[in-house]
DNA sequence: GTGTGTGAATGGCTTCACAGCT
DNA sequence: AGCTGTGAAGCCATTCACACAC
């Protein structure tokens, strides 16, 4: 499904270089993907290729845009104006690709009112009038664990359904509405994990240890 | 297996809070997964829970961050002082959990040399000599998507195999070194789907189309 | 009774392999 | 010949359900 935006994104470098025709196998390499998860994918939007040929990059590109929604305009709203939520607010990539940033808040005193990029951090006490007269219908929470609930909550009572968060807790909401959560220290936890279990020496041993009880080995109990 | 991550925090936040123990229950509700999710990811490093009782936090706690490698000191560099990447080099969440900002490096002869928190900004023409003296373990690449795979394919030269990119190009890496994405448009586009899927008057009309067919025809080809 | 540990069943995603169209 | 479209098979993760330990 994340896959999707990545044919995108290939299809639409490929539009401005002024490639007319793709093969499974091709976008497949410029996405990190298999030629068969490729074929897979699109044969669920329908069948747009040609069998000899190939994909017509143009209309396969209108066609993915149509099915991920891009046709709607989305009004995204950044709490948290700390690092995170000023590098998003100035971040390009978004208004490149239909997302339009039309509010920033944060409660603390000495941003209100600054400006960042080309917005004026406005207060989050005042996210539910915000939200309203800016439109919002996508909200970015970019502001400590301790907020993020409270903030969360008052977003959705407000009636946005789409929410990202990058707070590094399990946010509770409604099942109506969508929440996706990104987390760089886990994502760091993670390859640190990878890069122990790949440097581990006892990985090429030869007894039969199945990696589960290597696992609960390796630490005795304490 | 990110969920490790998450129980790891609830842990450590339940450890400071003098909670002792703990069941599947209740760490389920805290990380937002299921109760039989918790009980058969921790089987996985072993039994530490006790039948009709639970789990003790500080043990469990222990064994975790073990099984996850965070006894390793780990070095990172941040290839890249844009927004993201100043965001991130002042980003208090890495060092608190083991993870040493130890270099941040730009192309940008205005960055150069400039102070961004705690660091000097280096260039990034001396990446591999930088790596070397710092001692780095792990990279993040916060930079363009142009100048990412030139840059990832030294890094992998100079001997780090784990790297996070949060740059919108799928990279290529050899099978020896681990690479993880984090793409935040990708992100956002995939709410704008599904928000879209939910607004969707078609979804409870009741003749009997699967989903397939549903979205293919949902735009009529072009 | 309470809550873990774990086989069994389920469901989704990925890969394989090949028929069929150009 | 080349490449798509798609059933079939395989694989992994999640959920279910319950025996068992406390």
């Amino acid at each position: 499904m994340a896959r999707l935006t990545l044919y995108l994104r290939a299809l639409n470098t490929l539009l401005t270089e002024g490639t007319e025709r793709i093969s499974s196998e091709t976008l497949a390499e410029a996405t990190g993907a298999s030629s068969s998860n490729v074929r897979k994918d699109l044969s669920y939007l329908g069948s747009y290729g040609t069998r000899g040929v190939g994909y017509d990059v143009q209309y396969l590109s209108r066609h993915i845009s149509a099915a991920l929604g891009l046709t709607h305009e989305w009004r995204v709203a950044i709490v948290g104006a700390g690092n995170l939520g000023r590098a998003l607010a100035r971040y390009a990539g978004f208004e490149s690709r239909g997302f339009d940033v039309v509010a920033l808040l944060d409660a603390d005193q000495m941003l209100i009112g600054s400006e960042i990029g080309w917005l004026r951090v406005s207060d989050v006490q005042q996210l539910e009038a915000v939200l309203t007269r800016t439109k919002t219908n996508m909200v970015v929470l970019a502001l400590p664990a301790a907020a993020a609930q409270e903030v969360c909550d008052r977003v959705v009572a407000a009636g946005v359904h789409s929410i990202l968060s990058f707070a590094p807790v399990a946010l509770q909401v409604p099942a109506n509405v969508n929440l996706r959560k990104v987390d760089m220290a886990t994502e760091l936890q993670i390859l640190a994990y990878h890069a122990q279990r790949m440097a581990e020496p006892g990985l090429d041993r030869e007894d039969g240890l199945a990696p589960v009880s290597e696992l609960a080995e390796r630490r005795p109990g304490a």
